[in-house]
RNA sequence: GCGGAUGUGGUGAAAUGGCAGACACGCUAGACUUAGGAUCUAGUGCCGUAAGGUGUGGAGGUUCAAGUCCUCUCAUCCGCACCA
């Protein structure tokens, strides 16, 4: 069946280099996973020739096959070649009866296991076939084994038994030779097993006594002087497969012409759009079975032709409707979206989703901008600045789902408690990258603050502006309290510019609260509600709004300024410990020199350091001071 | 196998190398109450009457000081997986 592809691998380079930029912005487990999935290995590439009597019993048709190898160094060690099952060498022999029944059955039955399956066991038959060592010059047998998969490198390897875990079970099970020809640095191999570390060659001949890492590069450089092998690079990626044979997905907009060929659909057709009229039955591809639809005019000849049925897959469409997003309405009919918005928008800040797109859609995406900027739509190399992955809610240890039943269906929280009790509870629950086990039972507690918070207000007075505070006047527990509210501000601006941990953000207000109901002075209230209400919008929208609405005329509901006054503070408590134990505490003025404040600590803390040597005194400031005593 | 993450009270979780457990839930006791699944007050890592000891999966190390840094290791979860 044909397929149509986008040439992904084209970018395969940029797309693993350019990963470097996203460092920082982007969850490193993500990186990596697309790292991985690009799969960027370096070998050697070479030619594995037939022996005449091979090369005869195939009819002269093949003279050899590639493989690649990323073990140069082990070259010397190779004692059979492998084809995939699908090698177009074995489907040769198949189809021009040179394999015995028995051979030829369990090829096909290789090739008929699904991949789990065929992953269980090594297996493998013998082709009576023989290439040349391309350095020794010895005969190599070549076996089909169902461990070498065909659509990567050559569908073909060199088999190093000694060195690789997998050739050394394959030469195991079929009694093939394992020659070893490197060793640990220090000591011998253990031959029960594959030694596939680096170690030193021998039985190597020029390139004895090299370490692996210098004889991967000098083996291929040999294999390049005799111009029987090339470094090449090869990558775990493959191209895009689009084509689906599904009614949901932007048509590809090609056309069968008796004529012509596959012709492109002439631009001021496009875009085609879906019939409207299709009847849906599960059964193949509904544009396929429309009546009308895919009868069209070539586009080339102008002749009857029949239009592509097969649709593009979604993740084509979701590579790009960041763009589109930036678009005003009044130009979607004239282009998909224009420069100049492109550039007034994008990148997208922070892009927020699942990890289950870590690789395909999130890689698709940054693929399409490439292009696009290739094409000159866009100026940037990466659609997204920083992404943040939500972590999975489980219930009952598995992750939430339609198809398991075990969803939490959030409105039965909302009847109850109202909206805002549900955000405050699932944002107060943990952070938003953490996977989290779904628990109801702290969501009281969650309302409990709520109505606390909406009940207190009633302390506020009316105002349409900042209330103005002398702090100076103010007794201790107003002044903590005015301290704690700034802490919140200072945390708010934090997590919701970047850290996110929404969590810290709350519990800080619920810190801020239980400091104001310390104290009774209004203006303190009204100045903390000024600022609470206004970091809590996003969080507690309605009450937030409501209170503001009846005491600041929504004035508040805006960023807030830091007065650093509030944490200038008339004295300190610092932390006293001995050798590092927590022992007991002093309170100081924030001034103090580092010798009043080691005298007051010492006086403090008498009782431990009586009859002891003083080693050595540390002060941190503002935080503690560590006495080492010997001993 | 490779890669990534996580591991802290009864629970969800905090903690720029600087007094572990902030903030909550739960629990215990008390107050108010006809009532309490409302509200308020106090307590709450563990052992111990206390003084004190001990404590961040485990074992080492660096440091005046480690949940945090380094080495090794165990467990759980996730992703890729015979990638030559």
């Amino acid at each position: 069946m044909n397929q149509y592809y986008f040439k992904i691998t084209h970018y395969a380079d940029e797309l693993l280099a350019d990963l470097k930029k996203l460092e920082g912005g982007w969850p490193k487990q993500v990186l990596t996973m697309q790292e991985n999935w690009i799969g960027k290995s370096y070998g050697l590439e070479f030619k594995f020739s037939f022996d005449a009597a091979s090369h005869e019993r195939l009819s002269g048709n093949f003279d050899g096959f590639e493989v690649f190898t990323t073990r140069p160094d082990t070259i010397y060690g190779v004692s059979y070649a492998a084809l995939a099952p699908e090698h177009e060498i074995v489907s040769y022999m198949i189809q021009n009866s040179l394999l015995d029944d028995n051979t030829r059955e369990q090829i096909e039955s290789m090739k008929n296991a699904s991949s789990i399956d065929r992953q269980k066991e090594k297996s493998g038959v013998a082709l009576n076939l023989s290439v040349v060592h391309p350095l020794t010059k010895k005969s190599v047998p070549v076996w089909v084994a169902n461990f070498v998969l065909m659509d990567y490198g050559s569908g073909a390897v060199m088999a190093v038994p000694a060195h690789d875990d997998r050739d050394f079970e394959f030469a195991k099970k079929y009694s093939l030779p394992i020659n070893a020809v490197i060793k640990p640095f220090n000591g011998e191999a253990d031959n029960t097993k594959a030694f596939t570390e680096v170690g030193e060659l021998f039985a190597s001949e020029q390139f004895n006594g090299l370490n692996s890492k210098e004889a991967q590069a000098k083996i291929i450089e040999h294999f390049e002087a005799l111009g029987i092998g090339t470094k090449k690079t090869n990558f775990k990626l493959k191209d895009w497969g689009v084509s689906r044979q599904r009614y949901w997905g932007a048509p590809i907009p090609f056309v069968h012409c008796d004529d012509c060929g596959l012709v492109m659909e002439k631009k001021a057709n496009l875009p085609i759009a879906l019939p409207e009229d299709i009847v849906i039955t599960g059964e193949g591809n509904p544009l396929d079975k429309h009546p009308t639809w895919k009868h069209c005019k070539c586009p080339s000849c102008g002749k009857n032709a029949l239009r592509e049925t097969d649709t593009m897959d979604t993740f084509v469409e979701s590579s790009w409707y960041f763009l589109r997003f930036c678009a005003s309405p009044q130009n979607w009919e004239d282009k998909a979206f224009s420069a100049e918005q492109i550039k007034y928008w994008m990148g997208v800040d922070h892009y927020i989703g699942g990890i289950e797109h870590a690789i395909l859609h999130l890689l698709y995406a940054r693929f399409f901008t490439k292009v696009f900027r290739d094409l000159g739509y866009v100026s940037f190399d990466e659609p997204f600045d920083r992404l943040l992955t939500q972590g999975m809610v489980l219930k009952d240890g598995a992750k939430m789902s339609k198809s398991k039943g075990n969803t939490v269906d959030p409105d039965a929280i909302i009847e109850k408690y109202g909206a805002d009790t549900a955000r405050l509870f699932i944002l107060f629950a943990a952070p938003p990258t953490q996977e989290l086990e779904w628990n109801d039972s702290a969501v009281e507690g969650a309302y409990r603050f709520i109505k606390r918070f909406y009940e207190r207000s009633s302390n506020i007075v009316k105002t349409d502006s900042m209330p103005q505070i002398d702090h100076g006047s103010l007794s201790k527990d107003e002044k903590f309290a005015r301290k704690k509210v700034y802490e919140a501000l200072v945390r708010a601006n934090d997590v919701y510019v970047e850290k996110y941990t929404f969590n810290t953000m709350i519990a800080g207000v619920m810190e801020a609260m239980n400091a104001l109901n310390a104290q009774s002075n209004s203006a303190v209230w009204s100045e903390a509600y000024w600022i609470l209400t206004s970091i809590m919008e996003p969080v507690i929208p309605h009450v937030c709004s409501e209170i503001s609405s009846n005491y600041f005329s929504l004035k508040n509901l805006t960023s807030q300024r830091v007065l650093d006054e509030v944490f200038v503070q008339e004295s300190i408590t610092l932390g006293v410990s001995i050798n590092g134990k927590a022992r007991t505490e002093i309170e100081v003025s924030p001034d103090a020199s580092n010798d009043v404040i080691i005298a007051a600590a010492k006086e403090s803390a008498a009782k431990w350091l009586e009859g002891q040597t003083i080693v050595k005194e540390i002060v941190v400031p503002k935080k503690l001071v560590n006495i080492v005593i010997k001993g």
